[in-house]
DNA sequence: CCTACCGATCGGTAGG
DNA sequence: CCTACCGATCGGTAGG
């Protein structure tokens, strides 16, 4: 009985555990950092054994790309949506910036902060792996910034204004508490307000 | 010879070891992080043996302490001379970002970023401890953002707008790369630029 | 501040 | 995906 059917579409049920480490790595990446988790509290999360993570990852760094990678698939879309919609320019800077909360804040996000916290950590090649999908990410944002310029609503476009908006944003991720004071909505229309003319 | 005379002011010795000790750990906790550096590496670093720095630190989150404590105190005094003087408020603004952007992304100036990065690696009542002093530097910031919203250059004021000023200026130690594009002085100019109207 | 060391833990692997 | 394990390394300490 104990080892009855273990034949699934092999597929299926690895990227189902794999999918499970990258969602628990992200938790404890993000609570712990990188450096402060081991694959032993990664197999522990999931239920399974220290040694089992490097059957679907080679490495501890390949988990953390995929957590990265993760974040950025699933967060991309919506962006692209937001910039290529024709709201004026200042709707659509509030809608990015409250998408962008969202995937920074958000309940189970913790994709986006890993990136932010632990890139560092990442060896240069899958970097260079990840920063195919976050320069696409960037570029999203440089956009509305040129159109924030063009409309009069900001003193500047480039990347250095670019980096000062997104990094206002991005450290929330050390100071929002859940439940506490404003919420994302609220947040994003005090950004707007503050940054925009 | 080898042993001649050890014997100077035992307390003066001391702080100096302790104060390398706090200098090249800063820089190492900057590059590596503090989970990604080990005692070794701090007391290679200082040409001891991998026991002695507990002869001046209890442990090594002591360690990272100091190195936040350091930052603050040696950060504070300027930023209470700008916030103290009659600069009109758009001055004192930029003046104050100049300061903090030196503190940031300064050269040898590790102490700060270590605080934004590690700030979660220290036990509560080291956060506690420290918390007291980073507090004071957060309130010199709080009375200048009320000034500017007095003088109608910011829309609002209060935790949150601050909160988003300090951010986006303190992410800078995420992307900033000395000797490429704009320096801090012009660094410091374009944020007030585009904060302020 | 060094010597010598400890118990614990780490990322990762061989073989099934 | 488990069992069993490896070599390396970790923060910290006793005793001087």
């Amino acid at each position: 009985m104990s080892k009855a059917a273990p034949s699934a579409p092999p597929g299926a049920i690895d990227n189902n555990r794999r999918a499970d480490l990258v969602r628990v790595s992200a938790r404890l990446f993000r609570e712990r950092g990188f450096d402060g988790t081991t694959i032993r509290d990664i197999a522990d999360a999931v239920g399974m054994r220290s040694g089992s993570p490097f059957y679907h990852f080679k490495s501890k760094q390949e988990i953390l790309a995929a957590v990265m990678e993760e974040g950025l698939t699933a967060g991309l879309p919506a962006a692209e949506a937001i910039v290529a919609s024709d709201l004026p320019p200042r709707a659509k800077f509030e809608a990015l910036v409250r998408a962008h909360l969202e995937t920074v804040l958000g309940a189970g996000h913790d994709f986006i902060p890993v990136l932010l916290y632990d890139w560092r950590c990442l060896t240069p090649e899958l970097q260079e792996r990840v920063k195919i999908l976050r320069d696409r990410y960037d570029q999203l944002w440089q956009d509305v910034v040129t159109e924030l310029h063009r409309a009069g609503l900001i003193a500047s476009d480039g990347t250095v204004a670019r980096l000062l908006l997104m990094g206002a944003i991005n450290y929330s991720v050390l100071w929002y508490k859940d439940g506490q004071g404003a919420d994302l909505d609220q947040l994003a229309s005090e950004a707007a307000a503050l940054f925009l003319r």
